[in-house]
DNA sequence: AGTTCGATCGCCT
DNA sequence: GGCGATCGAACTG
């Protein structure tokens, strides 16, 4: 018998298409992450998109260092990376196998196994602080390098299709937090959203 | 082998 | 708005 979480993944053609494609669409779809016997999971309502040709804020630009080995390898992967001493950050590969590519997921809005989400975040006060920025949705849902190159279609992280939230505008804007290629409009956010790192 | 600095967060003023 | 925490990856020599 198949597992329920399976079944609704997004399959590796939604992964295997141009980055910027994938990190719109990703917008509204849910992350799930079975760990320590629990379901974590959120709505992806923040995004970036980093490109494999002319993008020189992405991790690869210039070419293939052995943590980013596997945004060169075949879509559907997470690509999880460990900044500033302390978080982690993740990232899921786009592009054929060969090309670079990636979206990193900036914000969530709490699904299932909010409790334990909490439990992870204890600075967080407010719900819409659980995972809304990179770091704080790593924590929350239990991510980290144990993660790194993990098949997304196909275990226990995966992305899920479907959503109840099927009407809402998707607004643009430069990516945040970095300085080079910063005026590209590559972040995609669900407007309004209250969950979203920063409001515009 | 040593140095620099980052796709961040949260606390401080 | 500013800055300290904290450490590995990547680059320099």
């Amino acid at each position: 018998m198949v597992e329920a979480a399976e079944q609704v993944a997004l399959p590796r053609s939604f992964y295997a298409r141009p980055t910027v494609e994938v990190a719109r669409d990703l917008v509204g779809k849910v992350i799930v992450h079975q760990v320590d016997g629990e379901e974590l999971a959120g709505r992806i309502v923040e995004v970036e998109a980093y490109l494999g040709r002319g993008d020189e804020a992405a991790h690869f630009f210039g070419g293939m260092t052995p943590r980013t080995r596997v945004i060169y390898g075949p879509p559907g992967y997470a690509y999880v990376y460990f900044v500033y001493g302390m978080y982690h950050c993740l990232n899921f590969v786009t592009e054929p196998d060969g090309e670079a590519g990636a979206v990193l997921i900036r914000a969530l809005e709490p699904v299932a196994g909010v409790e334990a989400m909490r439990l992870r975040r204890p600075k967080a006060r407010r719900l819409e602080d659980l995972a809304s920025g990179p770091g704080k949705l790593a924590l929350a849902l239990g991510v980290t390098l144990d993660q790194y190159g993990v098949d997304v279609t196909n275990g226990s992280l995966i992305v899920r299709a479907e959503t109840n939230h099927k009407d809402f505008r998707i607004g643009v804007s430069p990516r945040i937090g970095i300085k080079k290629s910063a005026d590209l409009p590559l972040r995609f956010f669900v407007e309004g959203n209250a969950y979203v790192s920063r409001a515009k």
